[in-house]
DNA sequence: ACGGTGATGTTACCGAGTCACATCATCGAG
DNA sequence: CTCGATGATGTGACTCGGTAACATCACCGT
């Protein structure tokens, strides 16, 4: 299938990541990203629909992979390894090493417009998932409600696992956080004063 | 004040709504909408940050209303009144009457562009809803969550009052959803098992 | 009446994204 | 080995969102 140079999204993902590096995102054009890469803008957005999409792609893969999850979960098991089985099946296809997805996160954070669409693709994920919960557990208030802890557990641990060494694995930090979110909404649920959680040991 | 034709963000801002509605949101320019609305574009950019921002004026002010209701709420009270309190502060300063409200949803709907705003502001009010309850919960995660719920009830319960008759005030309808959810989540995190639902082989 | 001030208009410009059309590299058939 | 089909790429022109510098106009107080 390769002809030319191969691999035209990756070189463009690579190449764009430096320049918003460089110069920032707003400073860099799509022309230059294209250029360096050794392609045009119009090849390009062949390739990806729009600017910020490049740095984004593979995410509707990450629904797929949430959503085949839970369809593969065995039935009657507790909702809560259920969402556990979706956010692991999305850690376990990451694929950029630990200071790749820093370097990715520092530059999405730094950009409202990344952000904005970073936000798109966290309500697109939590809205799946609640679909794919919803025939489970036939209501769609609490498919909503457990999909928004598996989102945020999957966010928060992703963001937990960037700050940190990146020694234990992304999974490992993302299903820790998830039993830590049931643990503190069980509490909040009984009512329970606020008292010092124990964090990770 | 007011000199010219008073109150052009709102001129702006029905024109805009007739003018998506009868076109759809694409293909309408905004040197269109600032023709009709007998202005120029340079002033309809003057005014709003960018095209969508003219549908969401006065989502920044809801994250005001929310955050100084939770600086405001009684210290000790359970935290579900807390958030409560922050989201009947947003549905009480909601203007539109029904069916505008109705027109809104359902143009938003329509446009993806529209929709990665509204997920954009509804993360936003999030963040906001998050950082205020930590300040009295101490847990990061526990605000996390609680925001969620909240956000949640106010989205859910906002389409709900979108779909009915228009009845029931707005704000009892959210805090209606606040309280279903409450009610769910204790069940979803005491006896976790999913209902016998009909699963697909 | 007049001058200051703020809102608006004019003009020119840049960059994202689209489109129609041309080109070129590869592969398979003969 | 040649040649045509195919699919990826390039070219050039275009639209539209958004910005900026400068000019202009309406109101207000003096």
């Amino acid at each position: 299938m390769a002809r030319w140079e191969p691999d035209a999204r990756g070189r463009l993902l690579r190449t764009a990541v430096d320049l918003f590096f460089e110069q920032g995102y707003d400073a860099t054009t799509t022309a230059q990203i294209a250029e360096r890469a050794g392609l045009t803008k119009t090849t390009l957005f062949r390739l990806f629909p729009d600017k910020r999409e490049i740095l984004f792609q593979g995410q509707g893969t990450l629904i797929d992979l949430a959503v085949e999850a839970v369809a593969r979960a065995v039935p009657g098991s507790p909702a809560i390894d259920v969402v556990a089985a979706a956010i692991s099946a999305m850690t376990d296809a990451h694929v950029a090493d630990h200071s790749s997805s820093q370097r990715l996160a520092g530059l999405i954070a730094a950009s409202p417009e990344l952000r904005e669409r970073a936000a798109f693709k966290r309500s697109s994920i939590a809205g799946a998932l609640q679909t794919a919960l919803l025939e489970r557990l036939g209501s769609a208030r609490r498919a909503g409600l457990l999909a928004d802890v598996g989102v945020r557990a999957y966010y928060d641990g992703f963001d937990r696992w960037i700050a940190a060494d990146g020694d234990r694995s992304l999974t490992a930090v993302v299903l820790d956080e998830l039993a830590e979110c049931e643990a503190d909404l069980r509490e909040l649920v009984l009512g329970t004063r606020t008292h010092p959680v124990p964090q990770r040991a």
